[in-house]
DNA sequence: ATCCTACGATGGACTCTGTCCAAGTCAAGA
DNA sequence: TCTTGACTTGGACAGAGTCCATCGTAGGAT
């Protein structure tokens, strides 16, 4: 069983074969799917599985940090199941993809106190933007 | 007449009506609003102008690079007037306002050429998330 | 092994954001 | 003033996501 599941579990969540599913097609492949793209395998594994279960059980999952949404654009969101180690975004500008990237340094300590206005900044995403080798030939 | 209504007309764009209050709209807050928002505003102006024309503006600017398009979450794009001075967003996790701020370096330079995976890396956006101060109390 | 029940799943209606299009209007050059 | 093609309009449509009343079932209790 995955690793996701198992820390599921431990959480308390009730085991059903829809959320089984959804962990592992996230767990499965480690890319960046949209709730619809989730939906169109776990129905594969699982033909009944409804589409509000998907979006549900995403939800549940970012709440409880088990998997991370990426808004790279104004379409679908994205759900990304790397949440436990840090890493930035890299998106094609022509096709989408998307991949994980580890830019050096913390780019938190970046913004000085004097730029903050009082915000108590817990997080920061970076994303970068550009052609990927397949589009640029 | 505002710098950016010139810099339109400079470009050989027709000065329609609709196009000057959305042009207003956009220059006389410096705030990040959302198209319906904008919307909104160029009624009080100009109560026929249409939802379809506004859209169609919004876009054509960003199209030329007056103005930004902002997608700090999975709803509405915002739009920045202030696309002429490089700078980040701040985002508030509570009520979704947002500051434009200045962090210091280049964000680009921190992404190795080993991390880029042979794209063409030309922009790079970065969003800090934390607690406005009046959402923090 | 069976029963209970609260938690989870379902699907269809609904909302929000944005796009498209055919028809009508009008800015600006001739 | 006339002409024309660029612009505007509003309503239909589409994609992404949410909501809700009802039904089903996981897993503890017996």
């Amino acid at each position: 069983m995955s690793d996701l599941l198992e820390r599921l579990r431990d959480r308390g969540w009730r085991m059903t074969a829809q959320r089984r599913v959804v962990a592992e097609v996230l767990d499965g492949e480690h890319v960046h799917l949209t709730a619809e793209e989730v939906h169109a395998r776990a129905i594969a594994r699982l033909p009944e599985i409804s589409r509000a279960t998907v979006y549900n059980t995403l939800g549940e999952m970012v709440t409880i940090g088990e998997i991370l949404e990426v808004a790279t654009d104004g379409r679908a969101k994205r759900y990304d199941p790397n949440a436990h180690r840090p890493h930035q975004h890299l998106v094609c500008s022509s096709c989408g993809t998307i991949r994980d990237v580890h830019p050096q340094g913390d780019p938190l300590s970046a913004l000085p106190a004097g730029e903050r206005f009082g915000f108590a900044v817990s997080a920061v995403e970076v994303t970068y933007r550009g052609l990927c080798p397949d589009c640029a030939r």
